[in-house]
DNA sequence: CTGGATCCGACAGGATACTG
DNA sequence: CAGTATCCTGTCGGATCCAG
């Protein structure tokens, strides 16, 4: 369970949990960049009940725009979370569903809503409390 | 589990899991942040086994800045994750440990590790499917 | 309908130097 | 020892216009 810094080498290394992480492969960060951005944890969510179209989801998210929802469904798709499947009709259209990665992610996610909405009041009486103290 | 867009007294809201999310007063907006932070977990788990002083936190990550070491303490302070206590030595000695609220967290860090750990591999072999489709 | 291309402001985060 | 202050850069994300 401990976590020491080194050098193997040559290489920065992080121990954490008995696994050794690189710095320059950590199997963390792929998945918290995933997590971290604007619309990416929303977006797995909004998938969570089946395939969904490019522009029900729009409807869905009203104020992301569409730069960000195609960009967000990229990186997801590149990661393996998502499918994008094109049928060819006139005019064509676009669904998005999750992978069984992507479902396997989902767990994770619903377990920080879970998570989030328990501890939300806590966490906004700490903050209040932190930014009383000084001012 | 249906996730709904709409207006409710006219702010913006989003139903997930069965719950009501404004969008100015998300909880888990602000978990994401304290999650999406490029040290804010690793900050957590190098908590896990105790107390450490700011010394011994930069030696245990050594490519963090002190800047950005004071400062993702700071955050994680602010919003009840961690206890600073000073102790009024010559010079003086300050340690961050983590508060309950903290622990709670840390289980679900573990398990975004534990996840990660199993699931790197899939998201870099997708990840190198879908990098080889273009080019 | 499903995007791509471009411009631009805001802010996270790195490097460096200084302080009680 | 435990930070502040300042500068600088890259990237995120919004707005707008264009295309197959």
């Amino acid at each position: 369970m401990n976590k020491i810094a080194g050098k193997v080498d040559g290489e920065q290394v992080i121990v954490v949990m008995g696994r050794v992480f690189s710095r320059s492969d950590c199997p963390v960060r792929d998945v918290i960049e995933n997590i971290g951005g604007k619309w990416n944890t929303l977006m797995i969510l909004a998938l969570a009940d089946g395939p969904m179209r490019f522009s029900a989801l729009r409807r869905l998210i009203p104020d992301i725009s569409q730069r960000m929802l195609t960009q967000t469904l990229r990186d997801l798709q590149r990661d393996g979370y998502i499918d994008r499947t094109v049928f060819p009709t006139q005019p064509p259209s676009v669904d998005y569903r999750l992978t069984v990665l992507g479902q396997s992610f989902l767990s994770l996610v619903k377990q920080l809503v879970d998570w989030s909405s328990e501890n939300h009041g806590a966490i906004r009486a700490a903050r209040d409390v932190y930014d009383a103290r000084d001012v």
